[in-house]
DNA sequence: AATATACTGTGTGAAAATTACACTACTAAA
DNA sequence: TTTAGTAGTGTAATTTTCACACAGTATATT
C-alpha cells in the first residue's frame, strides 16, 4: 500500500458482504476492485459505511447494490468485526453479511458508484489476499454457510430454479469439500419430500439428460418448522 | 417512561451482555437495575458504550465488569442489533454477547459504576419487560445457546466443576425445555468419552449420593475437532 | 433396629437411519 | 451403429436411536 495522507474519522459503522454464487461446479464469491485509497486497486468484499438514518439491514442492501448492481437478495448478518485497527483511517466496526445467489450469466455486474471499478465473481479456492481484514471476514462467512448448509435450505438459492440432483450434489460436494455417495444422497434428499420432480429434462447436454427438480418452499415450511438434518 | 429532556448523540457502538447461569435446576440470566435515564429503574441487560480505543471484545469484558463485578468469563458475540430507533437518544448499534457461568453463591454481584444500582440473577422463564429492545436481544441469545448446547461443550461452563450426571441432564432439560430419558442420556454422554468419573461422591444430600464427574477439556479437544453431535 | 423416603444406576430388544457398494439405461454425437 | 458419458436404481450390514422398569443404597425418622 502506498504512503498517502488520508483523512481520519471518528467511529463509524460499515457493512461488508460475502456473496456466494455457484457456477460450473465451482463455488465463487463476489469481489470488487477498489478505486479509492486505502487499498486502491485491491480486491475487496463489497462494503461501505452505514448512514445515520438507515438500519444495518437496509444499509447492507443499499451498499451491495451500489457496488455491484445486485438487488433484492436476502442477506443475513453473520458476524461483527471490531478490532481497533482494522481500518487505517479510523475506528470502523463492520457488520458482515452473507447471501447466496444464482450466478446469472446475462445479469451484468455494474457498480453504480465510482468507489468500485468493477465487480467480479472469483472462485473461493484460489482467493488472493484481500483488502483490510476481508480475508478473515470471508473465512468466517464461509465456515458459517458450510455449517448452515446442513440445516437450512440455502443450497437452493445458489442453483437455478430448475436443477438436477447431480447439480445439487455437486454443490454440497463443493461446499463440504468431499465426495458424497450418489445413491445415498438422492435417497436422503428425496426422502425429505420438499423436492418437486418436474416433467422436464435438462437441455443442451451431449449425453442422457437428467430430470429437473424444483425446491418447494411451501412443502419445506410445512415439514420443518426450523431444521432439516443433513448432519 | 417519563418525559425528560435528554442529550442526543451521533453514532455510537454499544455492547449488551446476556449472561446465563444455572442454579437450583433453573436457568437464569443476569440483569441490572438501571440508575439512569432513559429507562431509569427498569431491568436491563448489562450494557454500555464502546470506547474509541478498545476492541469490541475488550469492551464487552470491561462493561460486564463495571456493571456487575464479574470478570474473566469467555463471552462470545452472537448478533448485532442495528435498527435506527432502538435507542431514544440517538443512533446506537449494539453488539450482543453471551456467556455461561457457574452461579456462585458467595461471589457477590457488585456494580462498580453508579450506572447500575444492582445486578441480579433472574429466572429466564418469568422475565419482565426489559429496557430498550433487550427482551428481543435476550430471546435471540437464548435461541443461540439452545442450539449451541448440542454441538459445543457449553453446558459445563454452567455447572460446578464437579457435577453429577443428573445435574447435567437437568441442565439440558432446562435449556431444551423437555424431559430426557435418563438411561439414554447417560449412555450417550458417557459414550463421548470426555467425562471423567471421579472417586468422589455428592455430599450433603439426604439420599443415596451420586458419583461426581468432571469435564475433561483435553480429551474433548482430542476427540472433536469441532463438534459433538447431540442432535 | 426397623422402616420410610428419595434418588442412583443399570440392559435389552425393536425400529430407524446410515453406510458401502456396481451395474444397466439412456441420449447425443460421431 | 457404435461410442462416450452421465442418469438412475436396490439391498444387506452396521450403527444409532428410542422406549421402557426396577433393584440398590444413603439418609432421616420412628
Amino acid at each position: 500500500m502506498e504512503e498517502v495522507k488520508l483523512p481520519t474519522f471518528e467511529s463509524v459503522f460499515s457493512i461488508d458482504c460475502v456473496i456466494f454464487g455457484f457456477e460450473a461446479g465451482e463455488l465463487k464469491i463476489l469481489l470488487i476492485e477498489r478505486n479509492e485509497e486505502p487499498f486502491k486497486d485491491w480486491l475487496a468484499l463489497p462494503g461501505y459505511m452505514v448512514e445515520q438514518d438507515e438500519s444495518i439491514d437496509d444499509a447492507a442492501e443499499r451498499i451491495l447494490y451500489e457496488l455491484t448492481g445486485l438487488r433484492d437478495l436476502h442477506m443475513q448478518q453473520f458476524y461483527t468485526f471490531g478490532e481497533v485497527n482494522r481500518h487505517p483511517q479510523g475506528r470502523v466496526i463492520t457488520v458482515a453479511y452473507y447471501a447466496l445467489i444464482r450466478i446469472n450469466g446475462q445479469k451484468e455486474l455494474r457498480p453504480v458508484t465510482q468507489f468500485a471499478r468493477k465487480a467480479i465473481w472469483h472462485p473461493v479456492n484460489e482467493l488472493p489476499k484481500l483488502a483490510f481484514d476481508h480475508s478473515e471476514i470471508f473465512k468466517t462467512g464461509f465456515n458459517k454457510i458450510r455449517r448452515r448448509l446442513n440445516y437450512q435450505p440455502i443450497a437452493f438459492e445458489l442453483l437455478p430454479e430448475k436443477f438436477t440432483l447431480t447439480q445439487l450434489q455437486s454443490l454440497y460436494e463443493a461446499v463440504e469439500n468431499k465426495k458424497l455417495d450418489k445413491r445415498n444422497f438422492r435417497k436422503k434428499m428425496l426422502s425429505f419430500g420438499f423436492l418437486k420432480e418436474l416433467d422436464e429434462k435438462q437441455k443442451g447436454v451431449s449425453y442422457r439428460a437428467a430430470k429437473l427438480y424444483k425446491f418447494d418452499r411451501r412443502k419445506y415450511a410445512k415439514i420443518f418448522h426450523n431444521d432439516m438434518n443433513l448432519g
